[in-house]
This record gives C-alpha cells, sequence and structure tokens, in this order.
RNA sequence: GGGCUCGUAGCUCAGUUGGUUAGAGCGCGUCCCUGAUAAGGACGAGGUCACAAGUUCGAAUCUUGUCGGGCCCA
C-alpha cells in the first residue's frame, strides 16, 4: 500500500515536510558519515557577504552549488561543504557609515574606531539569519554551523601566515597607488563611489609649450652628420630627428594640452606614440616652431587661430628621448641633468624628456601628453615602466608630487601656490605661463569629472598614495600555467575575460587606510624603519618586551577593555585598534620599538585566502593535513563578477604560496628578491618554511572546474533593484511554487553562463512542463496501484518478470530509462546541468504522453493478469530510479516520490531507527540493507541480470541516502528507440492530416496510407500498424510503395556527406541530382544501392548516405509529410463510420458528466438518454460498448425519474442525459 | 575610452567541429481528450538568426567593421 496523495498537493507545503523530515534524521550530516573515507569530492564555498538580502541571484548561485555536490555524493564521493562568510571591506564601513550618518575617517575616529568595528560586525550579520533561511529553504546543504568567518581570529591569523611568507621572501613591498581621492576627507573612494559622483563642470583648457632644451641645438646639425651617437648613448641627449631642420636660434616647442593646469607643476615627461605622426610646424604670424601629431594640426591651427605650415615630419618613436625645459622649475634642481644607468646598458636622464605611450589620443590635444604621474594612473604607470628601465629600478626615479594629501600645494610648490588648494591655483597658473611665454592658447570645456558623493562641493583628484603591493606580475606566466589546467564554463573565461586579465597582471595593491579589515601584520622599527611580519598573535605576544599597554590602560589595552565590556568579541584581540596598541623590542636597533602599520588589506585577499585560512592553516592544530587533503577544490562556482575577485584571488594566492620552485613561470627566490625588497629580520624560521615545503605541490591552482554564471536580470531586464521592485522575492517564489520549481527553472531553463531574467512566469512554466507533469504520472501510479493492491515485492502476489520478457512498451520505457541515465550521468560527470536536465525533461514526457498513455488500458482492465503486473512492475521501477535521477536537481520532490514509493517500508525502518542509538544506526541500516537484498536474491532466481534491474534501491533512508543510477547496458536498446521516435512521427503526421481535414480525432475514418522516406524500419512499423489505427482511430493502416498518386519525390544531395567528398563539385552534383527522374533515381537507389550522376562527364556514384529522398505530397490529398515520409488520410465517411463518431461524442459527455458530478473512478451508474430516434437507434445498437465505456449498469432511453436532465450536443443531434448511481 | 561577452519567433531561451526545412517552452489561433486533472494533448501561424562587408561549393556558426545590451576595468 501506497500512502494516497493528497486531493490537492502543494509542493510548497511538500517540501516543508521534507525539510523537517532531512533534519528530524540528519540526513545531510548522514550522506557524509556514509562515505567517510571514499575519496574526496573538493568543494569551495565562496563567502557571500551577509550585509544585505539574499535575491534570487544568490539562488541561482547557491542551486548550482548544491547541485554537483549532491550528484557527487550519491557517485559515491565524500563532499564536505564548509559554508563561509566574508565580513571585512569598505561596502560594510559604508553601510554603517549610512547608518551613522557619518562619511569622513575624521568623524569615524572621533565616533571611536572600537564602537566603529563592533558595529561592523553588527552590520555584517544583519540578514545572517535570512541568509541561512534562504540556503536551507532552497535546500543548499552546506555545513552552517562550522562556516568559517574572516574576521575570526583563526582566519585572521592565517591570513597573516600568508602575507608573513610573502614577506620574507620579498614578495610585499610598499610602493605608490594612484586613487581617486577626496582631498578634504582623506580617504580614497571605490570605483562605484567614484562613478556615482561624475559632474557636469567647466575647466580650464589650456595649450601649453614644453621648450626643447637648447642642448639639443647640436643635435640638428649633428644629425644630418648621420647617427646620434651624441652623448655617448646617453638618452634624453636630444636626438632630433635628421629631417627636421629650425633655422639656428630659434625656439622649438612641444605642444601639450591639458585640463588640469595645477599638475604642470609636478610634470615630468611628455609623451608620445611611437607609431603616431608628428609634424614639425611653423607658426608664421610667431615665427615660432612646434611640434603635435600631423593628425591634429589642422584641428590645433583652428583652435588656436593660427596658420600653421608643417615643415616636415616623422614617427613618434623619433622623438623618444628629446628633452625638454620643465614648465616650472622647483624641481629643476634636485633633477636636472641627472642621469642613472639603464639596465640594458647607458643610461638616461631622470625627468623632462619624451617617452613613449600607447594610450596617445588623436580625437581631441595635441597627442603630447603631459605625464605628471603623482596624478593619474596611466601617468603613473608611465613611470613606472621608466623606472623598469633602470638598473635601479623601482627606487631609480622619484616621485615628483606638489600637492599634500589634504589637495592643497606643498612646499615643494613655487612660493605663490603653496598651501593653496589645487585647483584654485589654476587661475593663476595659467597666468604665470602666460606671462613667461608658455601659454598658446586658453578656454573653458565642458566635461564630466568626478565629485564626492556625499560632499558635492569636493571634486576628487587622481592622488598617488603609499600602498602595499604584493609583486604578482612576478608571478604571470605561473598563474597562465595554472589557468590553463582550468576547466572553464564556459570555455572562453579561459583566454578571454580571466586569461586575459592574468596576461596584463600588474602587483596587487594590496592595503587600505581603514578601519574594518585584516590588519596588515607589519610591525616597523621606530629607529631604523626596518620591518618584519608577524604570523600570529601568539608570535607577537612572544616578541621580547611585547606589550598592549597603553599610557591610559598601563595594564595592557585589551585586558582592560575586556574588563570594562565582557561581551568585546574576542576575535577582536586581532583588529583594529586593539592591534595598534602592540609594540614590542625592535631586533634592528636597541632601544628601539617595533609598531604596527596602521593599513588593513584588501578584502578579496581573505576571501582568496579561503582554501587554507577556513582551516586556520597553519597554525590549528591537524590544519596541515586538512588542508593537503582538501587542496585544489574540484568544484567552484560563482557569478561572473567575481573573475577579478575570488577567481583570481583563489588562483593568484595560492600560485603564489604553494607552487613548487622550478614550475613554469616561477621565479626563483633570487629573482623574487630582485624587486629590491624591505630586508627581513632574519631569514624564514624553519618552522614555516617546513610548512610551505609541506603544502607546496605540482598542481597549485585552487579549482580544477569553474561554473561562471551569467548575471540574473529583472523582469524588466534591468539590473535587479530592490527600489524598482523588478523581481520577486525568494521567499514568493519558495511559497508559491516551491524551490524545487525555482531550482529546475535554474538548471533546464539555460545554460548556467547566459546573464537571464528572472521571470516569474519562466518558474511557473518550468514547474508544469516537468514537476507537475512527473507529478501527474507519480499520481497516476499512486491511485491504481493501490487499487489494485499492487505490492512491489516480488514475493507479495504481484509477479514481477525480468524485463526481456515483458512486452515492448515495457522494454521501450526502461530503455528510455537507462539511455537517459548513461546520458545524465555524462553530463554531470562534465558539469553540464543544462543538457542532463532537457534530456530529464524528455523523459518524463515521453513517460507521460506515450508510456502512461499506451499502457492506460493495461492499468485499468479489471483482468490481474501478468500483463498489469509487468506494467505495474515498469512503472514502479522508472519511478524509483527516477526519483534518484532527479534528486540532485530537485531534491524535494525526489524524495516525496522516494519516501511515497518505499511505501511500508519506510515505516518499517523508521521504527528501526527510532529504536537505534546513532552508534548502531550504520549497522541496522546496513541490516535492512541485507534483508532487502536477501528477499531480492530469493524471488529473482531468473537471475543476475533480472537483479541488476531490481527496483531501484529502497533500503536507504532517504533518496539522498541512494546512489546514483547507473545504466545498465543489458536494457538498452537502440533500435527499438528509433522505432518508436518514428512511429510517433508517423502518429503525429498522421493528426496532422486529420487536422487539415477538419476531422477530430473522435470521428473514426477507413483507412490511412502510409508512405516511408527509407524502407529501414518498415517491417517493424507495419507490425505496428494497429498502434497507428488505435492513436489515429483510423479503422486500417496500409504501407504503400506505389504511392505516387499521393506524393512526389524530391532527391537531394545530403552536403554534409557530399561537400567533403566533392567540394567545388558539390553544388554541381546537386544541380545534376535535380535533372534525374525522381522517382527513377529513388527506385535506382533502393534496388541497385547507388545512383550515377554525370558531373563535368565524368560519372560519380552517389551511395544512398549522400541522397536524401524527400516526399511531398500531392496536392489535394489530406496528407501531412514529415521526415519520416507522408501519411495519407482517407477522407470519406460511411454512414457506419458517422455513427461510430456519434457513440464516441455521446460517451465523452457521459464522462464529462461522471466528472463534473465528482463520481468515484469505479462508481456504476445508471444512464438516462433521451434523443431524437436517430440517435436512440445509435445508442441502442451501441449499447454494450457505451455500458462498458462508462460503467453503466443499465441505460434507461428516456427522462429520469429524478434530477435534471442534462442537454447536450452531439454532432448535429440534440440530446438530454442524466446518470444515477 | 579599453577588454571580454551577448544580440536567434511576441516573450524566455537552445542551437553540438560551417552542411541547404534554424528548434523548445510560454503566449496566440484552431481543435482534441477528460477514470493522471493547481490538468494533459495535437496541429497551426509566427524568424531577411541586430546590421554591413568578407572568407567558403556552402555562414546563425568563421573574419572585420557598425549599432545596441551586459560585465569588468579605466
Amino acid at each position: 500500500m501506497f500512502e494516497p496523495l493528497p486531493a490537492e498537493f502543494s509542493f510548497a507545503q511538500a517540501e516543508q515536510q521534507m525539510l523537517a523530515f532531512w533534519e528530524r534524521h540528519r540526513i545531510f550530516e548522514r550522506s557524509l558519515e556514509q562515505r567517510r573515507g571514499a575519496p574526496r569530492f573538493v568543494f569551495y564555498e565562496g563567502p557571500p557577504t551577509a550585509n544585505g538580502l539574499p535575491h534570487p541571484g544568490h539562488c541561482l548561485t547557491r542551486a548550482i552549488k548544491d547541485l554537483f555536490p549532491r550528484y557527487q555524493t550519491m557517485c559515491g564521493r565524500l563532499v564536505e561543504r564548509k559554508a563561509g562568510w566574508d565580513t571585512h571591506g569598505l561596502p560594510v564601513e559604508v553601510e554603517v557609515c549610512k547608518e551613522l550618518g557619518i562619511h569622513t575617517k575624521e568623524e569615524i575616529e572621533s565616533y571611536g574606531v572600537e564602537k566603529f568595528v563592533r558595529k561592523c560586525i553588527e552590520s555584517v550579520f544583519r540578514y545572517t539569519r535570512e541568509w541561512e533561511q534562504m540556503t536551507r529553504r532552497l535546500g543548499f546543504w552546506v555545513n552552517l554551523e562550522e562556516a568559517y568567518v574572516t574576521f575570526h581570529q583563526q582566519y585572521v591569523e592565517s591570513v597573516w601566515w600568508s602575507l608573513k611568507t610573502l614577506f620574507e621572501r620579498g614578495l610585499l613591498y610598499q610602493g605608490h597607488k594612484v586613487v581617486w581621492w577626496w582631498a578634504q576627507g582623506g580617504t580614497a573612494l571605490s570605483a562605484g563611489e567614484v562613478g556615482e559622483g561624475y559632474r557636469t563642470v567647466q575647466d580650464p583648457s589650456v595649450y601649453v609649450r614644453f621648450v626643447v632644451r637648447e642642448g639639443t641645438e647640436a643635435r640638428r646639425h649633428a644629425g644630418t652628420q648621420g647617427a646620434s651617437q651624441g652623448t655617448e648613448g646617453t638618452e634624453g641627449g636630444g636626438a632630433w630627428p635628421a629631417e627636421w631642420r629650425v633655422p639656428a636660434g630659434k625656439r622649438v616647442s612641444l605642444l601639450v594640452w591639458t585640463t588640469t593646469p595645477w599638475t604642470l607643476i609636478s610634470n615630468h615627461f611628455a609623451a608620445v606614440g611611437p607609431d603616431v605622426d608628428y609634424a614639425l610646424v611653423h607658426d608664421l604670424a610667431t615665427d615660432e616652431y612646434f611640434c603635435i601629431a600631423a593628425a591634429l594640426v589642422g584641428p590645433t591651427a583652428e583652435k588656436i587661430k593660427r596658420k600653421l605650415e608643417t615643415v616636415a615630419t616623422c614617427k613618434g618613436a623619433e622623438l623618444v628621448g628629446l628633452r625638454y625645459e620643465p614648465p616650472f622649475d622647483c624641481y629643476a634642481r634636485s633633477l636636472a641633468d641627472r642621469t642613472a644607468p639603464l639596465c640594458d646598458g647607458g643610461a638616461a636622464s631622470l625627468a623632462w624628456r619624451v617617452v613613449p605611450a600607447d594610450f596617445i589620443d588623436l580625437e581631441t590635444g595635441t597627442g603630447i601628453v603631459h605625464i605628471a604621474p603623482a596624478f593619474g594612473e596611466v601617468d603613473f604607470n608611465l613611470l613606472q615602466d621608466e623606472r623598469r628601465r633602470f638598473v635601479d629600478g623601482p627606487h631609480s626615479i622619484p616621485l615628483i608630487c606638489s600637492v599634500r594629501p589634504d589637495g592643497t600645494m606643498n612646499d615643494e610648490a613655487p612660493p605663490a601656490y603653496r598651501g593653496r588648494w589645487v585647483k584654485d591655483c589654476d587661475k593663476d597658473i595659467i597666468r604665470e605661463l602666460r606671462d613667461r611665454g608658455l601659454l598658446l592658447h586658453q578656454e573653458t570645456i565642458e566635461h564630466e569629472y568626478p565629485f564626492c558623493p556625499r560632499a558635492e562641493n569636493d571634486a576628487l583628484i587622481q592622488y598617488a598614495r603609499q600602498s602595499w603591493f604584493v609583486r604578482t606580475s612576478q608571478f604571470r606566466e605561473a598563474f597562465l600555467a595554472n589557468n590553463a589546467q582550468i576547466r572553464w564554463l564556459p570555455e572562453h573565461i579561459r583566454d578571454g575575460r580571466f586569461g586575459d586579465f592574468l596576461r596584463n597582471n600588474v602587483d596587487w595593491a594590496l592595503s587600505r587606510e581603514r578601519y574594518w579589515g585584516t590588519p596588515l601584520p607589519i610591525w616597523v622599527c621606530d629607529k631604523t624603519g626596518k620591518m618584519e611580519a608577524v604570523g600570529s598573535l601568539a608570535e607577537l605576544m612572544a616578541k621580547p618586551g611585547a606589550t598592549d599597554a597603553t599610557p591610559e590602560y598601563p595594564d595592557g589595552l585589551w585586558a582592560a577593555k575586556k574588563a570594562e565590556d565582557p561581551t568585546l568579541p574576542d576575535h577582536l584581540r586581532v583588529h583594529k585598534p586593539y592591534i595598534d596598541a602592540w609594540v614590542y623590542d625592535s631586533p634592528f636597533a636597541p632601544g628601539a620599538r617595533m609598531r604596527r602599520v596602521p593599513e588593513v588589506i584588501d578584502c578579496w585577499w581573505d576571501a582568496g585566502s579561503m582554501p587554507f585560512a577556513q582551516w586556520g592553516f597553519p597554525h590549528a592544530p591537524g590544519s596541515v593535513e586538512t588542508f593537503a587533503q582538501r587542496f585544489p577544490a574540484d568544484f567552484i562556482s560563482e557569478a561572473i563578477d567575481q573573475t577579478r575577485g575570488w577567481f583570481y584571488g583563489l588562483l593568484s594566492i595560492s600560485t603564489l604560496l604553494f607552487t613548487q620552485p622550478g614550475s613554469p613561470g616561477v621565479p626563483s627566490p633570487g629573482e623574487e628578491r630582485a624587486g629590491r625588497a624591505p630586508a627581513p629580520a632574519a631569514p624564514p624560521a624553519q618552522e614555516t618554511r617546513d610548512v610551505v615545503a609541506a603544502a607546496r605541490r605540482d598542481y597549485p591552482h585552487p579549482y580544477r572546474t569553474c561554473i561562471v554564471l551569467g548575471h540574473m536580470m529583472g523582469e524588466d531586464g534591468n539590473k535587479m533593484s530592490k527600489r524598482l521592485r523588478n523581481y520577486k522575492e525568494p521567499n514568493y517564489v519558495f511559497d508559491t511554487y516551491g524551490a524545487d520549481a525555482m531550482r529546475w527553472y535554474f538548471f533546464s531553463a539555460q545554460v548556467p553562463w547566459t546573464s537571464t531574467r528572472f521571470v516569474e512566469a519562466a518558474i511557473r512554466d518550468a514547474q508544469r512542463e516537468f514537476l507537475v507533469r512527473l507529478y501527474n504520472v507519480f499520481s497516476f501510479f499512486n491511485i491504481y496501484a493501490n487499487i489494485d493492491g499492487f505490492d512491489a515485492h516480488p514475493t507479495h502476489g504481484s509477479p514481477r518478470r525480468p524485463p526481456a520478457e515483458r512486452g515492448e512498451l515495457d522494454r521501450w520505457i526502461l530503455s528510455e530509462l537507462h539511455r537517459t541515465t548513461r546520458f545524465v550521468r555524462e553530463k554531470l560527470d562534465a558539469f553540464e546541468n543544462y543538457p542532463a536536465a532537457g534530456r530529464l525533461n524528455d523523459f518524463v514526457d515521453g513517460l507521460s504522453n506515450w508510456y502512461v498513455r499506451r499502457s492506460r488500458e493495461r492499468f485499468w482492465k479489471s483482468a490481474k493478469d501478468q500483463d498489469k503486473w509487468d506494467a505495474y512492475h515498469t512503472l514502479y521501477e522508472v519511478l524509483g530510479t527516477l526519483s534518484r535521477l532527479i534528486a540532485p536537481f530537485t531534491p524535494f520532490f525526489a524524495e516525496v516520490m522516494y519516501q511515497n514509493l518505499k511505501g511500508a517500508e519506510t515505516e518499517r525502518h523508521e521504527g528501526t531507527e527510532a529504536r537505534s542509538d546513532e552508534g548502531t544506526q550504520a549497522r541496522s541500516h546496513e541490516g535492512t540493507k541485507a534483508r532487502s537484498d536477501a528477499r531480492a536474491r530469493q524471488a529473482d532466481d531468473a537471475g543476475s541480470s533480472l537483479r541488476a534491474s531490481v527496483p531501484p534501491c529502497l533500503r536507504a533512508l532517504s533518496v539522498h541516502l541512494c546512489d546514483y543510477p547507473t545504466a545498465d547496458p543489458a536494457l538498452i536498446d537502440e533500435q527499438l528507440a528509433a522505432e518508436m521516435d518514428l512511429v510517433r512521427d508517423i502518429v503525429s503526421l498522421g493528426r496532422a492530416a486529420r487536422t487539415t481535414a477538419r476531422l477530430k480525432v473522435r470521428q473514426p475514418l477507413a483507412r490511412a496510407e502510409i508512405v516511408l522516406a527509407r524502407a529501414e524500419h518498415a517491417d517493424w512499423l507495419r507490425e505496428h500498424a494497429a498502434l497507428i489505427a488505435e492513436e489515429l482511430n483510423i479503422k486500417q493502416v496500409e504501407f504503400t510503395a506505389a504511392a505516387d498518386q499521393y506524393v512526389t519525390y524530391q532527391v537531394k544531395p545530403d552536403f554534409k556527406a557530399i561537400g567533403p567528398r566533392f567540394g567545388k563539385l558539390a553544388p554541381q552534383v546537386a544541380g545534376a541530382l535535380q535533372q534525374l527522374d525522381p522517382a527513377a533515381a529513388r527506385e535506382a537507389l533502393a534496388s541497385r544501392g547507388e545512383l550515377a550522376v554525370t558531373v563535368a562527364g565524368q560519372v560519380l556514384h552517389l551511395t544512398p548516405q549522400e541522397v536524401q529522398v524527400r516526399l511531398e505530397a500531392r496536392p489535394g490529398w489530406s496528407a501531412a509529410q514529415g521526415r519520416g515520409g507522408v501519411v495519407v488520410v482517407q477522407t470519406e465517411l460511411t454512414p457506419e463510420l458517422i455513427e461510430e463518431g456519434l457513440v464516441r461524442e455521446l460517451i465523452h459527455h457521459i464522462q464529462a458528466l461522471r466528472k463534473e458530478q465528482d463520481l468515484a473512478y469505479e462508481a456504476r451508474i445508471t444512464l438516462y438518454v433521451d434523443a431524437p430516434d436517430a440517435l436512440l437507434a445509435v445508442v441502442r445498437r451501441f449499447e454494450a460498448t457505451i455500458a462498458q465505456e462508462c460503467l453503466a449498469t443499465r441505460i434507461v432511453c428516456g427522462a429520469a425519474p429524478s434530477g435534471p436532465m442534462h442537454t447536450v450536443k452531439v454532432e448535429q443531434h440534440t440530446a438530454r442525459i442524466a446518470i444515477a448511481t
């Protein structure tokens, strides 16, 4: 007995019951325990930040993250799933600031960093409950109890270990980074914030002369003598192009354009495009000479309203090295004429010369770009490029910067500007330039410029800040080598977006001048400035003279604070401001103390450290082994925006830390240090070296497969936005359709990497198409199996035959089941959920619309014969296997089916469970399994092939403790599959033909002719004429060879076969084929197995595979054509056929009435029919048929004694009918 | 502004190494079925595969450019 399904089944409600069931029986935990000792499938959870409500996009990520671990678990692997939370970072601080109504760092400091970081902790866990609830409700099985948290002490110390390791290898260094800087607030702004603050403003637009140095004068003539050997190979001596001749004594200027005159004080270089054409022009009005891009001569002349005559041109490359006078001389004393040795020999001056650049814009300006590295990212990068050319590398050229962090000019600037806000200096600078004859032209332009989104009048400036970097660029090749081994889905990520990012890798700017983050564990000697890294709190506290005592708290800051407020989370010990109090004796200078640098680190470093930090590696006991067993991950998945976030973080950090030295692309220790890093106090401790050595491996990329998800858009195609209310909340979907519906929609509706709209209707459709249809089949089985007392147990009165002995339809659906299983396994092994889901959907369609429909009579008939039991066993086996097949996709409904199909078995098992304690569960479980097996063996005396097809294991407590089904090749019959497809095709064509003739299926027809395109399956089809006849309600089905009266033929080449064979001749072959008599050609192919055509005087023989014969119905016949052939129906109706039609019509009305009156399926009725004599005569003639079809015990012609009569139309007749029980 | 990516039916999306009738579901229309019923089914209409050029015997598919959307970066 199977538990009857409720009259009104609710997926959402059933899911709640399954959730409770899983939790009561700890199914997730058991699914892990059961695989203890099995090979691992490693999954890494990318930590979400829980400071916002989860939306459908998060559901998609979590659904995908659930699917494959569930599948792999069922395939016998141990898939631990540790949850995690990302808790640090600027977004959290911004949230808190919003809440507190503050913005600047000063405001945070005056609010109190202690209070602030506690607010951050609260904020970051504000929506944890909602996230956990969503996670649970969606059926994402993940270990939330033991989630890693990035701000926890253990995690932070792991991250510290990584940084210490890199610091000691010289891979962590200080440098500059140009940021969008809010000077008044003293902070950098994130890209997102900057994007918010763009406004249209008026700015000065000035054309300025950079006068080419007099020293180059000599060159003008030297050039003609060939060679620019000049100053002994010193670049910047002024290599004037040979062809450029300027009269002696005439000044030549590089013409530059800028909208930020205040940056001219800090000018360092002038940049040209090496491949760009430049012109030497003569200003006839003033008799001056300028150099500008050739393409901009015209526009510039127009702009400055002068006549410019081109004297000569050259490529920008020829200008490189040319020196000019700085527009302001405040740095001239320190830099003028200073040169330094280059890596490839020779020397070059440190400033004010022409350098090559690849970003020259020929739309605006002059094609020569003023470079001020402190105030522009591209400018700064260019400085970096220049620095690299020198022997001294990063330290070869100083950064020119005349601006203080507060946005005012510093004391290096000319006195007139000192202490003034930079933008306020523009006017005076322009005036000075004009006075000095350096200004060629001035105007104002309107353009977009960013302002601080929270202080509207504060313009942002680009500003170079001191920052800590990780030397990732040295590992570029190793990154690429590792990347090449990752299976990316979609594939193009590898060489596209991600590979591209790696190829252009720049050093990771690690530090943040903020409060809520992992503190950078670097301590600096207050005398010598020497530094060292610290790997854990214990290590710090063990340092000589270590203390966190402050003047205010002489006994230690932390202890005092903790005493003041015992609820202070202990994890905060390793955070600001508490960690900042720690000082210790400097190993570098007697009497000196070590103090921590103020920065925290980029929170992406936290997230990217999770492979080891989630285990507290290497400090936590056992963490070294734990980590080693769980690295790399077999599978991760996040959305596309994580390419440069988490995906990169994982890859780069583990490559830096764990790549074997000597692997491709990995710098040797010597090379690592070559970049001149701050010297560590001592070589790395032995312990640290051992740990790294233990963790190092050949396979340091941290994930083998990565599914990159597309973004989920709102219903209107825009980004999902709470404000726009353009999407449905996850909880609404869960309550209305259920989690399975949402999951199935994600898995089946599109490949996961397309960005797609989240439309409610699409979820409803996905549910209808798959879950509801499957439910109907399941319900059908449930109802009739109970009516017939079907017992799946082979010895309990429903005799079971091995599949091979069952009927064709049973063998067909079992074959489909196993073909589907094979396909789904293949696809899931390759992480391709979309085709797998599509195939399952097709299978359920075939099950419902062919197997069950074609089998209904077998379930309904009263005789309990073997045929009936075959049908039950088949459907039972199919549903049981299906419940396991769909378990990773729709875990809830899979469990509903599984538990129901288990029937009484469930209760027995649960009874055992309830009595046994935890320790004995596994054994009792085994015991049950053994008993089942024994019973199965006993019953299946037919042998092993039969045993293999014993219905899905019903021995497990939950479907999620089962093994994933395996395909049994013995049950797969490819030919039968092809033939059944053909039959379904032909039936479909027959229906089309009927529709054309406007003959509904209820009306029986005398005859149909079927003309097949190919003879292959003809014999088999003939045997199934009865089936086709029944489906089409046609008395007789004939297969016709001589079908010329119905069809015409067409022979066409199969280009896929013919193209490669004939190449350019292919069209001619096609033409020749068209010339042939189609009927004769078809005949030739059929009888001789080949067809000769003459092309270009050559006789070619085509095989049947190279020729397609198409059939086309002749006009005038009610026929339909398809790939398989043509179906022609005879439209003529005889009186007998019409009568039969009437009967079926009448039966249809009676059945509708039964349903309307809610009669039980098996209720017998008395039928009253009041109708015209003609119709009554028919009723009498077919009384037996009607009685049988409608379960009528009596048919009375006339009105019912009581109750209303229902008027119905039966073709042209009007009848009144009533039924009574 | 740069890189990557997408643009296929009214809508949401597939489209396997280029192969000549471009598919599915929904929606729409016509109809069927009703002893699976928050149903189900059949058939049909609907597409210059964003646009343009090129490569090829052959292009939704490859190349280039243009336009539009998205993401990341600037």
